[in-house]
DNA sequence: TGCCAGGAAGCCG
DNA sequence: CGGCTTCATGGC
Protein backbone atom coordinates (compact mmCIF):
# COMPACT_ATOMS: atom_id res chain seq x y z
CA UNK A 1 0.00 0.00 0.00
CA UNK A 2 1.89 3.28 -1.30
CA UNK A 3 0.58 7.08 0.36
CA UNK A 4 1.38 10.40 -1.36
CA UNK A 5 1.48 13.03 1.38
CA UNK A 6 3.84 16.19 1.31
CA UNK A 7 3.86 16.26 5.09
CA UNK A 8 4.40 12.81 6.00
CA UNK A 9 7.74 11.90 7.25
CA UNK A 10 7.91 8.41 9.12
CA UNK A 11 11.26 9.50 10.34
CA UNK A 12 10.22 12.30 11.69
CA UNK A 13 7.53 11.03 13.49
CA UNK A 14 9.26 8.05 14.68
CA UNK A 15 11.85 10.72 16.35
CA UNK A 16 9.18 13.13 17.39
CA UNK A 17 8.29 11.78 20.78
CA UNK A 18 4.62 11.39 20.64
CA UNK A 19 5.00 7.64 20.16
CA UNK A 20 6.81 5.44 21.60
CA UNK A 21 6.07 1.98 19.69
CA UNK A 22 7.65 2.78 16.23
CA UNK A 23 10.83 1.77 16.11
CA UNK A 24 13.37 1.99 13.67
CA UNK A 25 14.32 -1.48 11.74
CA UNK A 26 17.03 0.40 9.56
CA UNK A 27 17.44 3.96 7.95
CA UNK A 28 14.27 4.45 6.28
CA UNK A 29 12.06 1.25 7.62
CA UNK A 30 10.30 1.76 10.91
CA UNK A 31 7.87 -1.20 12.32
CA UNK A 32 4.70 0.28 14.86
CA UNK A 33 1.90 -1.91 17.00
CA UNK A 34 -0.66 -0.20 17.06
CA UNK A 35 -4.38 -0.97 17.37
CA UNK A 36 -3.05 -4.66 18.12
CA UNK A 37 -1.94 -4.84 14.74
CA UNK A 38 1.54 -4.63 13.75
CA UNK A 39 2.66 -3.17 10.41
CA UNK A 40 6.24 -1.66 8.58
CA UNK A 41 6.37 1.73 7.55
CA UNK A 42 9.13 2.61 4.43
CA UNK A 43 9.79 6.26 3.50
CA UNK A 44 10.64 5.68 -0.22
CA UNK A 45 10.95 9.35 -1.11
CA UNK A 46 10.22 12.91 0.34
CA UNK A 47 6.75 12.26 0.16
CA UNK A 48 6.01 8.56 -0.47
CA UNK A 49 5.29 5.94 2.00
CA UNK A 50 4.70 2.00 1.65
CA UNK A 51 3.09 0.45 4.31
CA UNK A 52 2.73 -3.14 4.99
CA UNK A 53 -1.44 -3.66 4.99
CA UNK A 54 -4.15 -4.08 2.51
CA UNK A 55 -5.98 -1.35 1.06
CA UNK A 56 -8.93 -2.05 3.45
CA UNK A 57 -6.35 -1.80 6.77
CA UNK A 58 -5.17 1.24 5.39
CA UNK A 59 -8.80 2.77 5.33
CA UNK A 60 -9.63 0.93 8.30
CA UNK A 61 -7.06 1.81 10.54
CA UNK A 62 -4.09 3.77 9.40
CA UNK A 63 -5.42 6.55 7.28
CA UNK A 64 -6.76 8.02 10.56
CA UNK A 65 -4.13 7.03 12.75
CA UNK A 66 -1.74 9.45 10.89
CA UNK A 67 -4.43 11.63 10.37
CA UNK A 68 -4.24 11.89 6.56
CA UNK A 69 -7.11 13.84 5.63
CA UNK A 70 -5.76 16.74 7.86
CA UNK A 71 -4.17 19.47 5.86
CA UNK A 72 -0.81 20.07 7.25
CA UNK A 73 0.95 21.61 4.40
CA UNK A 74 -1.09 25.01 4.44
CA UNK A 75 0.03 25.13 8.75
CA UNK A 76 3.13 24.57 7.43
CA UNK A 77 3.51 27.04 4.53
CA UNK A 78 1.29 29.32 6.92
CA UNK A 79 4.52 29.03 9.39
CA UNK A 80 7.12 29.50 6.93
CA UNK A 81 5.41 32.40 5.46
CA UNK A 82 4.83 33.99 8.49
CA UNK A 83 7.60 36.63 10.63
CA UNK A 84 8.54 34.23 13.70
CA UNK A 85 12.04 33.36 12.41
CA UNK A 86 12.54 30.40 14.93
CA UNK A 87 8.66 28.77 13.80
CA UNK A 88 9.85 29.11 10.27
CA UNK A 89 13.01 27.12 10.97
CA UNK A 90 11.32 24.96 12.86
CA UNK A 91 8.39 24.11 10.20
CA UNK A 92 10.84 23.60 7.86
CA UNK A 93 12.67 20.97 9.32
CA UNK A 94 9.73 18.76 10.92
CA UNK A 95 7.30 19.72 7.73
CA UNK A 96 6.45 16.03 7.80
CA UNK A 97 5.21 15.69 11.44
CA UNK A 98 2.06 14.97 11.98
CA UNK A 99 -0.28 14.36 15.24
CA UNK A 100 -1.48 10.89 15.17
CA UNK A 101 -4.56 9.77 15.96
CA UNK A 102 -3.32 7.00 18.80
CA UNK A 103 -5.31 4.74 21.14
CA UNK A 104 -6.26 7.20 23.85
CA UNK A 105 -5.67 4.75 27.07
CA UNK A 106 -2.13 4.09 25.63
CA UNK A 107 -1.07 6.88 25.53
CA UNK A 108 -2.69 7.67 28.99
CA UNK A 109 -0.64 4.99 30.58
CA UNK A 110 2.58 5.85 27.96
CA UNK A 111 2.57 9.59 29.41
CA UNK A 112 2.10 8.95 33.26
CA UNK A 113 5.69 6.31 32.95
CA UNK A 114 6.92 9.04 31.08
CA UNK A 115 7.66 11.46 33.58
CA UNK A 116 10.74 12.09 34.59
CA UNK A 117 12.43 9.98 32.11
CA UNK A 118 14.22 9.89 28.62
CA UNK A 119 12.59 8.18 25.74
CA UNK A 120 14.86 5.56 25.19
CA UNK A 121 13.94 4.67 28.82
CA UNK A 122 10.35 5.35 28.36
CA UNK A 123 9.91 3.04 25.65
CA UNK A 124 11.55 -0.04 27.51
CA UNK A 125 9.28 0.02 30.07
CA UNK A 126 6.19 0.49 28.10
CA UNK A 127 7.76 -2.89 25.77
CA UNK A 128 8.30 -4.34 28.95
CA UNK A 129 4.34 -3.35 29.95
CA UNK A 130 2.80 -4.82 26.77
CA UNK A 131 4.83 -8.08 27.11
CA UNK A 132 3.71 -8.80 30.54
CA UNK A 133 -0.17 -7.70 30.35
CA UNK A 134 -0.57 -6.91 26.63
CA UNK A 135 -1.84 -10.05 24.07
CA UNK A 136 1.41 -12.16 22.34
CA UNK A 137 0.59 -11.93 18.36
CA UNK A 138 2.70 -13.03 15.72
CA UNK A 139 6.31 -11.38 17.12
CA UNK A 140 5.17 -8.53 18.73
CA UNK A 141 2.75 -7.49 21.83
CA UNK A 142 -0.09 -5.62 22.00
CA UNK A 143 -1.02 -2.87 24.10
CA UNK A 144 -2.73 -3.99 27.27
CA UNK A 145 -6.27 -2.96 27.96
CA UNK A 146 -7.68 -1.62 31.22
CA UNK A 147 -8.52 -4.52 32.84
CA UNK A 148 -5.61 -6.21 32.40
CA UNK A 149 -3.56 -3.21 34.58
CA UNK A 150 -6.55 -2.34 36.94
CA UNK A 151 -5.70 -6.05 38.20
CA UNK A 152 -1.84 -5.82 38.31
CA UNK A 153 -0.61 -5.43 41.90
CA UNK A 154 2.08 -3.53 42.66
CA UNK A 155 4.73 -5.59 43.83
CA UNK A 156 4.37 -7.37 40.23
CA UNK A 157 4.89 -3.87 38.24
CA UNK A 158 7.49 -3.33 40.65
CA UNK A 159 9.12 -5.67 38.71
CA UNK A 160 9.25 -4.20 35.21
CA UNK A 161 11.27 -1.17 36.85
CA UNK A 162 8.69 1.43 36.91
CA UNK A 163 9.87 3.12 39.54
CA UNK A 164 7.79 4.87 41.78
CA UNK A 165 4.68 4.95 38.81
CA UNK A 166 3.43 1.61 39.47
CA UNK A 167 0.39 2.63 41.58
CA UNK A 168 -0.35 5.41 38.93
CA UNK A 169 -0.19 3.28 36.66
CA UNK A 170 -3.09 0.90 38.45
CA UNK A 171 -5.35 3.52 39.89
CA UNK A 172 -5.26 5.41 36.51
CA UNK A 173 -6.23 1.29 34.31
CA UNK A 174 -8.75 1.26 37.29
CA UNK A 175 -10.35 4.59 36.91
CA UNK A 176 -11.12 3.90 33.37
CA UNK A 177 -12.47 0.04 34.08
CA UNK A 178 -14.74 1.64 36.69
CA UNK A 179 -15.93 4.48 34.34
CA UNK A 180 -14.73 7.42 36.66
CA UNK A 181 -13.26 8.63 33.86
CA UNK A 182 -14.29 7.99 30.23
CA UNK A 183 -11.81 9.00 27.46
CA UNK A 184 -14.19 8.70 24.48
CA UNK A 185 -16.25 11.99 26.26
CA UNK A 186 -13.16 13.61 27.33
CA UNK A 187 -12.21 13.47 22.89
CA UNK A 188 -14.87 15.05 22.73
CA UNK A 189 -15.14 18.25 25.28
CA UNK A 190 -12.96 20.84 25.17
CA UNK A 191 -8.86 20.35 25.53
CA UNK A 192 -8.99 22.58 29.10
CA UNK A 193 -12.01 20.57 30.13
CA UNK A 194 -10.37 16.87 29.06
CA UNK A 195 -6.93 18.43 30.69
CA UNK A 196 -8.60 19.62 33.80
CA UNK A 197 -10.67 16.19 34.82
CA UNK A 198 -7.15 14.47 33.64
CA UNK A 199 -5.62 15.99 36.21
CA UNK A 200 -7.81 14.15 38.95
CA UNK A 201 -5.89 11.07 38.06
CA UNK A 202 -2.86 10.55 40.64
CA UNK A 203 0.39 11.01 38.89
CA UNK A 204 -1.07 13.37 35.73
CA UNK A 205 0.20 16.83 36.76
CA UNK A 206 -0.17 19.86 33.68
CA UNK A 207 2.04 18.77 31.42
CA UNK A 208 0.90 14.81 31.13
CA UNK A 209 -2.52 16.08 30.79
CA UNK A 210 -2.02 17.93 28.02
CA UNK A 211 0.32 15.07 26.10
CA UNK A 212 -2.62 12.94 26.56
CA UNK A 213 -4.94 15.91 25.48
CA UNK A 214 -2.68 16.22 22.36
CA UNK A 215 -2.02 12.50 21.40
CA UNK A 216 -4.36 10.78 22.87
CA UNK A 217 -7.22 12.74 22.74
CA UNK A 218 -6.61 14.60 19.46
CA UNK A 219 -7.11 17.65 21.21
CA UNK A 220 -4.38 19.40 18.71
CA UNK A 221 -5.12 22.60 20.84
CA UNK A 222 -2.88 21.46 23.43
CA UNK A 223 0.25 22.74 24.60
CA UNK A 224 2.86 20.51 26.60
CA UNK A 225 5.20 22.37 28.00
CA UNK A 226 7.87 19.84 28.99
CA UNK A 227 12.16 20.41 29.74
CA UNK A 228 12.77 21.21 25.64
CA UNK A 229 9.96 23.29 25.35
CA UNK A 230 10.20 24.64 28.59
CA UNK A 231 14.22 25.76 26.84
CA UNK A 232 12.40 27.32 24.02
CA UNK A 233 10.15 29.62 25.30
CA UNK A 234 12.69 31.30 27.51
CA UNK A 235 16.15 31.29 25.36
CA UNK A 236 14.07 32.05 22.31
CA UNK A 237 11.23 34.24 23.26
CA UNK A 238 12.27 35.06 26.60
CA UNK A 239 9.12 33.80 27.99
CA UNK A 240 7.06 35.83 26.22
CA UNK A 241 5.89 33.33 23.86
CA UNK A 242 1.82 33.78 22.80
CA UNK A 243 0.47 30.93 22.90
CA UNK A 244 -2.93 32.16 21.65
CA UNK A 245 -1.49 33.22 18.26
CA UNK A 246 -1.84 29.63 17.17
CA UNK A 247 -5.35 28.69 18.49
CA UNK A 248 -7.06 25.52 16.65
CA UNK A 249 -3.18 24.29 15.85
CA UNK A 250 -0.92 25.24 19.14
CA UNK A 251 -0.41 21.54 19.71
CA UNK A 252 1.10 20.68 16.03
CA UNK A 253 3.03 24.67 16.83
CA UNK A 254 4.55 23.11 20.03
CA UNK A 255 5.66 19.67 18.17
CA UNK A 256 7.66 21.75 15.47
CA UNK A 257 9.76 23.09 18.51
CA UNK A 258 10.05 20.16 20.22
CA UNK A 259 11.67 18.28 17.44
CA UNK A 260 13.84 21.06 16.28
CA UNK A 261 14.63 22.39 19.42
CA UNK A 262 16.09 18.78 20.28
CA UNK A 263 18.13 18.54 16.69
CA UNK A 264 19.39 21.89 17.71
CA UNK A 265 20.90 20.46 20.65
CA UNK A 266 22.08 17.27 19.36
CA UNK A 267 23.97 18.78 16.56
C1' DT B 1 29.98 10.17 41.03
C1' DG B 2 26.68 13.51 39.91
C1' DC B 3 23.33 15.02 36.71
C1' DC B 4 19.52 14.68 33.63
C1' DA B 5 15.35 12.70 31.53
C1' DG B 6 8.53 14.78 27.23
C1' DG B 7 7.18 15.57 36.04
C1' DA B 8 4.21 15.34 39.95
C1' DA B 9 3.10 15.61 44.84
C1' DG B 10 3.99 17.33 49.42
C1' DC B 11 5.30 21.01 52.10
C1' DC B 12 6.68 25.62 53.31
C1' DG B 13 6.60 30.65 53.31
C1' DC C 1 0.75 31.41 44.24
C1' DG C 2 6.31 30.33 43.67
C1' DG C 3 10.16 27.61 45.27
C1' DC C 4 12.22 23.47 47.29
C1' DT C 5 12.45 18.17 48.05
C1' DT C 6 11.57 13.65 47.22
C1' DC C 7 10.21 9.96 44.43
C1' DA C 8 12.71 5.09 41.17
C1' DT C 9 15.50 4.11 37.49
C1' DG C 10 18.92 4.10 33.73
C1' DG C 11 22.44 6.28 30.84
C1' DC C 12 26.29 8.96 30.29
Amino acid sequence: MIIKNKNLNIIQIADSGQCFRMNRIDEKKYGLVAYDNYIELYQIDRETVEITCSEEEYHQIWKEYFDLDYDYNSIVLHLTNGNDAFLKKAAEYGEGIRILRQEPFEILISFIISQNKNIPSIKCCIERVCEKYGEGKAGYFTFPKPEKLAAATKEDLRKLKLGYRDEYIIKAAQAITNGEINLANLMKCSYEDAAKELKNIRGVGDKVANCISLYGLHHIDAFPVDVWIAKVLKEIYDNRFDVDMYKGYAGIVQQYMFYYMRYLKKV
